[in-house]
DNA sequence: CGGAATCCGCCACGATACTG
DNA sequence: CAGTATCGTGGCGGATTCCG
């Protein structure tokens, strides 16, 4: 078994809380979270964009996806096969043959996420340029603040020392 | 510091790998996890959702997102904040006062997702569904399993048994 | 070939305490 | 009020081994 639906508790417990937040993250926040955490695990995306593609056999998912372990992709596929985005087809043939597939369901969701790739790839410039200027800040500020705490300590050294002597 | 971009190491190293797959998870897939891996932690999607709606202090986001901690709210919105997602004003009074904003980077991300929002709550309906049916055939077979590895132990005893008695 | 079971390292997250 | 610093922990993900 190992783990179940991953819960994440907290202000997804009840129904009808009654929160200020739109409306859409009290009442189906929780559902959000659970397909978030769904496609946001390290392979769950790739596995749909390459199933999107075409049906695939679980070695060649692996073999296309580099990096992945077994127990990983078979994970993975698992999940995406509960939430009915994923189909699995066994042949009983020798040796086993087993295809993956996207659902219908999972093709939706994949045309989904598609605009968020498209966000991503228009707006990647601007992110970029914001981190390092952020990075820039940072790295002077926290300068900044060194050099004030030196200079502190430096005074308050001055002044036991006074205070001693 | 603690910890930097959180890299993914593995299919994300370089550019110019030629993958088979599409285009965008071999180009921009890079960057899509780096988003994705943002607004899919625990709280940055609930802070994006709120703070869509009207600039929040820190405290404010605190008491609404209930069960957040101060640190995870503040790492969160650093996040968001070199991302160039959330603007973060500082109005030197006493008691100091923090506002955080959505940048118009942000409310356009925020936008994207709702597409991915709307698709959770249409379909929720089908995705319990298929969690129900998979739970039940899942279920069916551990059982089957397990009866047909009782049997043929019970099978190998008696072979065991004959074969030394 | 297509998995499942087991062990383990590491990091995100949380609770606590302290600072400006 | 708005954070940072420190410590402890659960769970994700990887490596390995075994099964049908």
């Amino acid at each position: 078994m190992e783990d179940g639906t991953s819960e994440t508790p907290g202000y997804c417990s009840d129904t009808d809380t009654g929160y200020d937040v739109s409306q859409w993250d009290a009442r189906a926040g929780c559902e959000v979270r659970q397909i978030l955490d769904r496609i946001a695990d390290k392979w769950s995306l790739l596995v749909i964009a390459l199933l999107d593609r075409r049906s695939l056999r679980f070695t060649e998912l692996r073999r296309e996806i580099d990096g992945i372990s077994q127990r990983m992709l078979a994970r993975t596929l698992r999940h995406l096969e509960r939430d009915g985005l994923v189909s699995r087809t066994v042949y009983p043939s020798v040796p086993p043959r087993v295809d993956y597939a996207l659902t219908p369901l999972g093709v939706t969701l994949h045309a989904t996420i598609q605009a968020l790739v498209t966000w991503t790839e228009a707006n990647t410039d601007q992110i970029a340029a914001a981190r390092v200027a952020y990075d820039r800040r940072e790295a002077v500020d926290r300068l900044d603040a060194d050099r004030r705490a030196a200079e502190r300590d430096a005074i308050a050294h001055e002044v036991l020392t006074g205070a001693r002597g």
